[in-house]
DNA sequence: ACTTGGTTCTTCATCGATGTAGAAGACGGC
DNA sequence: GCCGTCTTCTACATCGATGAAGAACCAAGT
């Protein structure tokens, strides 16, 4: 007597089994699956109804060995439970799926070393291609973007790799939400997730942004109402709105980096009790989900997240087969369509 | 002259080459990589010189289809983008980190035909084993619970299928969280999520702990205070919320089902200005990252998350092992521990 | 000296698919 | 009636690794 599961018993019908039972040769069945033309409509059926009937996949592995190809692509991201990169990760995964593409997802933490696996090619036989958001890497890491498979950057222009790079319009963005704060007649309006010292990446284009709009409106950037947080969470968001407020600053509106740190910023102004937007206007960047469903619901910079994901997929995919046909385009610089978002956190 | 990206300059290194750069025989290398015990010292480390020397990696590939085994594992859930699930896969992945494993994330989108074809084994070839966490699938799909791969079951117990399984204490988090709202001295306790007519699945567990609590205290469940959501969103429990207090029900707490739900109707209950918990207190049940930071903070019941992730990859691992050794286990049934996260949404 | 057993390494077949090359038949043109 | 072209299908080598089996060597035991 058995009991417990038991796999196995059932062994996978291969190529060779089908086209036994259609009394085709095996490089028939291959034919038929690949969509070679010549192939009689009758033929055909016969195979694709011994396929069914042994309930036949194709082996990847097989296949992969013999022709290079894996039907995978690698998305590199810092960390799923950050809302951006989960969303993120979500709009890549289907645009993949559209394209009959699996996605493998690495997080690498926004870890200096990590990051730099990814581009030693750590998944080099897993995957077609990999889709890269770097967070840590910097312009002294340049060296190591000389990876020998297809490769999309996405996120910041880290600098002009000679990769394919989808990003967002961080400086414009910020200098927008900046520009909406001023006309609701705000005047001291601090920054969160503040990257002192970064020569290159998102929170310096982000900062970018939002001095350009102060110093356009005769303003100048004052250094008190600038906070630091290295990593964008709501807990480092919250930390930096706390240390703005005991710093004595005068602050009548806030520009989180992100909408984690605006949400960690909007946490801290509740502890203490001070009303958004009355007192305080807050505005972040991504516009997740839960800017429309926080309270005060959330105004953000819309980064046009789908339009990268779609994007950056398709630029991949084209990528790749060029790898094959061996003419290379020159690398693609795509900009997404940011949009401002407004809700209750800037009303009035 | 050429100009863009060109790649497949460099080939990579097979194990061939390494071979013949250390003067041993390829299954010398393939021993060495694979911790074979009988080598010589001197012989290990020429051959680790020249993997070094030639950056080689194993071609997963070829060894998958040698040997069966792929090294990853697919994660089968509804959607990242509901912040549960992107925690999850968070843990999951760094628990199959630690072991070595890769993940593979399956959306099925909660659609029933989608997470059918996870049962049919869909990655069969790409990955040793599933971990899968069904929504849609009701005790009707009961045949098709005969996968043929390993597979462990995450979140509801569906039903005794005969697999190992891991869950969360569904009726128990429920009934704490219930009873807490009432040592609060409420008597008119709202459930938000409710699946009618379901006979199996977390909607009932915790509907049933609700009911469990009420009974046990004497009270009697009340229909009106019992509001349906298919889809557990921040935007489907908002309405949900709207619908209790328009239909004029008296209520002066919430258990929402999940944490999204429990958002969402914060959300409801600000935009009415409602004060919480003054008027409504409010409780979810997940105990993701946000509840620590909405406005105000919502109390939640902790599903012990990690230890889920933890488990479940062990599981999988051990049975992924027994298909090999050919010495099944009976199916384990875990439990994990939960805990009442207490917050400003239900204090006083 | 000869067996025994452990260590170290090699040879060979094989996993399941696809690319290359070419065979066989049909058809039309001259 | 022969040739070229198009269509349809097949045989065979091959991708890069690993499992099975065994050769060659050494030390120890009798």
């Amino acid at each position: 007597m058995t009991f417990g599961v038991r796999y196995g018993e059932r062994v996978p019908a291969t190529m060779y089994d089908v086209a036994k039972l259609a009394g085709v040769s095996i490089k028939t069945v291959s034919n038929v699956i690949n969509g070679y033309p010549y192939i009689r409509e009758s033929t055909r059926e016969r195979v694709l109804a011994a396929i069914k009937e042994l309930d036949y996949r194709v082996n990847v592995s097989a296949r992969n060995l013999r022709s290079g190809r894996t039907g995978m692509i690698a998305l590199a991201v810092p960390e799923l439970r950050l809302p951006y990169f989960a969303e993120l990760a979500d709009s890549v995964i289907r645009a993949a799926e559209d394209a009959g593409l699996t996605v493998l997802i690495q997080q690498t933490n926004g870890d200096r070393a990590r990051e730099l696996s990814v581009l030693s090619g750590l998944h080099r036989h897993r995957t077609d291609g990999v889709i890269f958001s770097p967070l840590a890497l910097g312009e002294e890491d340049r060296a190591a973007f000389d990876a020998d498979f297809p490769l999309v950057l996405l996120g910041e222009r880290i600098f002009n790799s000679g990769f394919d790079h989808v990003t967002m319009r961080n400086v414009e963005g910020a200098r927008a939400a900046t520009e909406y704060l001023m006309g609701l007649g705000r005047k001291r309006i601090a920054v969160i997730g503040a990257h002192p010292g970064e020569l290159v990446g998102t929170a310096r284009l982000r900062v970018e942004g939002y001095t350009q709009a102060l110093v356009e409106a005769g303003h100048r950037a004052d250094p008190a109402l600038v906070a630091e947080a290295g990593l964008w969470h709501r807990s480092t968001g919250a930390q930096a709105m706390h240390q703005l407020l005991d710093s004595g600053a005068e602050i009548d509106a806030v520009f989180a980096l992100n909408d984690a740190l605006a949400l960690g910023a909007l946490h801290a102004l509740h502890e203490r009790r001070i009303a958004v937007p009355d007192q305080i206007a807050v505005i972040g960047f991504d516009d997740i989900e839960e800017a429309r469903y926080s309270v005060p619901t959330l105004s953000s910079v819309s980064p046009g997240r789908e339009q990268i994901a779609r994007t950056a997929v398709q630029l991949l995919r084209a990528r790749i087969a060029a790898t094959a046909d061996g003419e290379p385009a020159p690398p693609a610089e795509v900009f997404a369509d940011f949009e401002l978002r407004l809700r209750e956190s800037t009303e009035g």
